[in-house]
RNA sequence: CGGGAUGUAGCGCAGUUGGUAGCGCGCCUGCUUUGGGAGCAGGAUGUCGCAGGUUCGAAUCCUGUCAUUCCGACCA
């Protein structure tokens, strides 16, 4: 008993305060360190090793689509990030400068990029000059910095690793579609591999992107009832291209714009993981990410033959799943706690009992289940177990968030439900910013999405009462 | 950027009216243990976040600053 209780010290529990919770896992878990500079994180091996695995994952995806890897520098001068308008508007209040070089003043200062656009659309405009020169796809894996005020690990850091993807088209037609195709490269990587439902949708005019005709969006929904936007994907139009004159000569012999695209994802799918499968115990990571998939823990392991026996199944497990063994002399019951914190998937338990009886335990971290299995079936039942693993992940986070999504037809409900319940509220907009910014005033929500699934209808905005047609997911956002 | 809390050993924390720093866990050594965070014995570990100031003397009082955390406003 005096154990359970140092158990249950190690982390706060997240219906006490969610918050707390999160900031537990994400340092007992090893994931992070504080450094010495606010809102900058040291991601240790074990928080870097997800994210590697989430890189291949989505870069593989993303070079079958045709994507090309690159990489930009990490200062843009300041003309260049005024080249557009909207964009420098939406960024400039968030963005750290250089100011010196050496001991020596700078003539113009450098902007350490809070995303890459102006510096792509510079590269563009050199090496595009015909049709036969498009579309040009290309991505960076690099990080960027915004000055963020309130910073939380993962969540909001002013550094964070992430991804952007930058394209250039021959047509708009062409843009849109390649802004929605990578949408659903994110939409399927979430929800096959994650374990994460998402929404697929369009963001307001208020919520999308600096400079972006239109924002598409994954969103979703936390253990907690908070939105989290996944990842989005911009269609640009031509409104960059015409402002640093990106033109090609087309097959008719006239110059004509290009249409652009932007899409990119962050470490900040660590923190959607975290909240959206983690409980009590600690991290519970989905197979596809998780940095090892079992642990094969030795019970009794000073025995004789039992570390060899392990050893072995170590051996054959590793061929078809990324494994780890544990003979550190920590007691049995120390390991099962330390893997549960760290949210390995799957543990295999295999002592003198087990060996003489040629079976082993498989413990599953997301659901508890105690499984005995013969040492024979393990290359079939492993592979099952971790496909299970997601499966499951991804209905009990998808029944969570149909437990918080909430339909509203007239305003004094919606306010109720926004200040009383946790979640998505479903409604009618009339497509106008001012009823927009007075639901925020009234019920402190704000527009998450506009799902594609769910547009067609019409009914009677929320805010105003007009005649509307556009169905808005609403709700408060990490 | 506003409001609250915190900063002392790797982690969690004590430290009273100012007098030169302690507890638990962890760590190291040895023996016994090992199927849900093991037991006993011995041992090591500190610029008291940082910078000034007051004082014979500061972890303690004052000023500033940095960081963390929670709640708002802003944002991926």
């Amino acid at each position: 008993m005096a154990n359970e209780k140092k158990m249950v010290e190690q982390i706060t529990s997240m219906d006490d305060d969610f918050a707390q919770w999160y900031t537990d896992i994400v340092k007992k878990a090893d994931l992070i360190d504080y450094s010495s500079v606010k809102g900058c994180m040291i991601i240790r091996p074990y928080g870097y090793a997800i994210w590697e695995n989430i890189q291949k994952l989505l870069d593989k995806r993303f070079k079958e689509t045709g994507v090309e890897n690159v990489y930009m520098p990490m200062f843009i001068p300041e003309s260049l990030l005024n080249k557009e308008k909207d964009h420098v508007k939406g960024f400039a209040p968030e963005v750290a400068w250089v100011t010196y070089g050496g001991s020596e003043k700078l003539s113009e200062r450098l902007c350490v990029r809070p995303t890459s656009e102006t510096l792509f659309c510079e590269h563009y405009a050199n090496i595009i000059r015909s049709y036969r020169d498009l579309p040009k796809i290309y991505n960076q894996w690099c990080s960027v910095v915004r000055w963020e005020k309130t910073t939380r690990p993962f969540l909001r850091s002013r550094e964070f690793l992430w991804q952007e993807g930058h394209t250039m088209h021959a047509t708009a037609e062409e843009a849109e579609n390649e802004a929605l195709l990578m949408l659903n490269v994110y939409a399927d990587f979430f929800e096959k591999e994650l374990g994460i439902p998402v929404i697929k949708g369009k963001k307001t005019d208020k919520e999308k992107f600096a400079g972006a005709k239109a924002t598409y969006t994954v969103e979703a929904l936390m253990h907690d009832g908070k939105a989290l936007q996944g990842g989005t994907s911009h269609n640009f139009g031509d409104g960059f291209a015409r402002a640093f004159g990106i033109q090609y000569l087309d097959k008719d012999n006239s110059l004509k714009y290009c249409s652009q695209t932007s899409w990119g994802v962050s470490t900040r799918i660590i923190g959607a993981i975290i909240m959206t499968h983690g409980d009590d115990r600690g991290l519970v990571l989905p197979p596809a990410i998780a940095p090892y998939q079992i642990v094969v823990v030795p019970c009794a392991q000073h025995k004789p033959g039992v570390i060899e026996k392990a050893t072995e199944v170590y051996d054959r497990i590793s061929k078809i799943s990324r494994a780890k063994i544990d003979i550190s002399d920590n007691s049995p019951g120390w390991k099962y706690a330390e893997y549960e914190m760290k949210g390995v998937p799957l543990r295999l338990e295999i002592g003198p009992r087990d060996i003489e009886a040629n079976q082993c335990v498989l413990v599953r971290r997301d659901n508890g289940e105690k499984l005995t299995v013969s040492l024979d079936e393990l290359e079939k039942i492993i592979p099952e177990m971790l496909a299970d693993i997601t499966k499951q992940l991804f209905s009990k986070a998808l029944e969570n968030r149909k437990n918080r999504t909430y339909t509203e037809t007239d305003l004094d409900s919606f306010i109720k439900t926004a200040k009383e319940k946790s979640g998505y509220i479903r409604a009618y907009w009339c497509g106008d910013t001012e009823c927009e910014l007075r639901l925020k005033e009234l019920a402190d929500v704000t527009s998450r999405c506009m799902p594609f699934d769910e547009q067609g209808g019409e009914g009677r905005c929320i805010c105003c009462g007009k005649k509307a047609d556009k169905l808005v997911y609403w709700g408060k956002a990490y």
